[in-house]
DNA sequence: CTTGGCACTTGGGTGTGTCGAGTGCTAACC
DNA sequence: GGTTAGCACTCGACACACCCAAGTGCCAAG
């Protein structure tokens, strides 16, 4: 009884479930594949295989299917990553090379994954990320109005409008300006408060109230930029998949619509060496989610950005994972220039 | 056989089929209401309105269920809209009055209109609408480099980086700003391009080739505000009326992922006078909707801008009904402010 | 360790019978 | 004419029995 075989027929087993969605039995296992042993050694070899918890029985007497940990196996020592095909990566490339800014860029990414896996696509989207300040514009619209400006690094904008408690002179916001910015320009975001808030120290006392005012505002931008969104497509493939879902796809619904829950999931998750990172059903924090399993990757300047897609279970992951780390890269790659 | 009771008689059919999702017969009808006729009565009215094509029999000998031309009928002319109760009134104005800007404020109405409903809510979001301009900036990033900012009267900002063909200095930047800026200040987005074009022509010609770099940096930015964005929240509730809709969810869900759908949904209703447009099942354009109802009205300035909610046919069109109105009465006011 | 054989389990499909809700119709009634 | 009671009829839903195919577990032999 080799350990080697038994693995095999674990991968067998993950991908003639995959492939047909039912329990797969030790005779149509021998005929599918060349295994060169009869059906009862398999037999011995997935009894082996159910002790250790890998596979599972969802009837006394019923073929056996892969539980999480048996995909967790799989995923991490069995699979092979598949390389696309020549003609999706043509696609990928054309498709985000025609985007016209980064926001078009994002929108077709997530577009393009879930058409690719069939399956809901995630995108994680740092509108100004780790960057830093680049440019800070102070424009009066009225007279107690200013609109702040934030530009940051990643070309990324951010803008708020304020009011100010009394009339401000275009001479006087100037000078809030020049100061300002020369405090903060190409600090980091996530530092910005606490130079933000030694630039108002250092402030001449009649330029403190309004400063105080831009001071606030500049910083609800950064955290604004820190507040990263979440772009979501092929909702619909969820419905495709019905039964595959151990309860309804209402609470994965739900998951979806919250960004919280998304962009915790996607931050939570540990990116391996080969920067993959998969979660298998029940591994997953949220419980609506189990049942589900998510694939992801980092993307952008330190793979600092994530992006995944969310399916069942039974989901083909070589493939997925495949997609998933293409697109990525296209998409790194793309976003470099 | 008198008129009216039959129309009683469809509207107990509609509300007793509403509210158990059962195929409703003349027994059970005379049991619930007080209709003062016996079923046997009941039975031949029925006859009568299955007649005309507002109620059917999904099988021989079972209830009756109403059909699109049913709730059609149901909805002009028998039912009333039910007043919200204090408690919900009082949550929607709390809830929008928390808001902290446009964007905040449109967040929590679609979520507040799904959970008030629940269903799908949908809500169509002007970015600048009909607004005029009220500011444009230029901002001088890199010698090459100018993001270009423009703000409408609604408050909406909308910002472009764009590279110049050769370096721009801030002198000749400012002066752009100068002579743009005064012609096109107060012009309606719609009017921009053309304001723009009379514009570059009267331009010194050193100035000419930087200015129409701008220029066509504009009348993007002018045409991206026109492109109203979609909201929306509560999806998960269709996965809990699963059954409801005849097929799956699976287009409806695609549909509701596609921005341009449903923004040709919302503005093709016809709102009556009393503002409030329902589309019935079979009634919707895009067939994955048939099997759906939707409820909006407008809001806002005109009552231009959309909100409203996607359910399934089989919906209490009154609660509804009176949700949509509220929500939208509540969001206009706040928007007025 | 592998294999063939065999007894055993069980879910799913099918056929039958019963039950109940509901209809349509007719004849009587107001 | 409209309304009612009564009655025969129709189905869908449910329960039950049954069988079949697929599959397992185990044992003894190779």
């Amino acid at each position: 009884m080799s350990e080697p075989r038994r693995l095999e027929v674990l991968r067998a087993i993950v991908e003639d479930y995959v492939h047909s969605r039912e329990p797969v039995g030790s005779k149509a296992l021998v005929d599918r594949h060349q295994l060169g042993v009869s059906s009862a050694t398999i037999r011995n070899d997935m009894a082996v295989l159910e002790e250790e918890g890998l596979i599972a029985a969802p009837h006394t007497s019923s073929g056996r299917i892969p539980t999480d940990k048996g995909y967790r196996l799989f995923v991490d020592r069995i699979s092979e990553v598949k390389p696309l095909s020549g003609p999706e990566k043509k696609a990928i490339q054309t498709l985000l090379e025609g985007a016209e800014d980064v926001d078009d860029v994002m929108d077709r990414t997530v577009r393009l994954l879930a058409q690719l896996t069939n399956q809901v696509a995630v995108v994680q989207f740092p509108r100004v990320g780790g960057a830093s300040v680049r440019h800070i514009e102070f424009v009066l619209l009225a007279p107690q109005q200013i609109l702040v400006v934030l530009i940051a690094t990643s070309g990324t904008v951010q803008q708020r409008m304020v009011r100010t408690p009394s009339d401000i002179q275009e001479s006087e916001l100037a000078e809030l300006k020049q100061r300002i910015l020369s405090a903060v320009s190409g600090v980091r975001l996530t530092n910005l408060p606490g130079e933000l808030g030694s630039a108002l120290a250092q402030l001449p006392a009649g330029l403190r109230t309004h400063g105080g005012t831009i001071v606030r505002a500049l910083e609800q931008l950064a955290g604004l930029g820190r507040e990263d969104r979440i772009l979501l497509a092929g909702t619909a493939n969820l419905a495709r998949s019905t039964g595959d879902f151990p309860l309804s796809i209402g609470p994965i619904l739900e998951a979806l619509e919250e960004q919280v829950v998304m962009l915790r999931l996607l931050s939570e998750m540990e990116y391996d060496a080969r920067g993959i990172s998969v979660r298998i059903g029940s591994e997953n924090p949220y419980g609506g989610l189990s049942g589900a399993s998510v694939v992801a990757t980092g993307y952008g300047p330190d793979a600092g950005a994530k992006l995944g897609v969310l399916g069942p279970t039974r989901m083909d992951y070589p493939t997925t994972m495949a997609a998933v780390r293409a697109v990525a890269r296209y998409l790194s790659r793309i976003l470099e220039e």
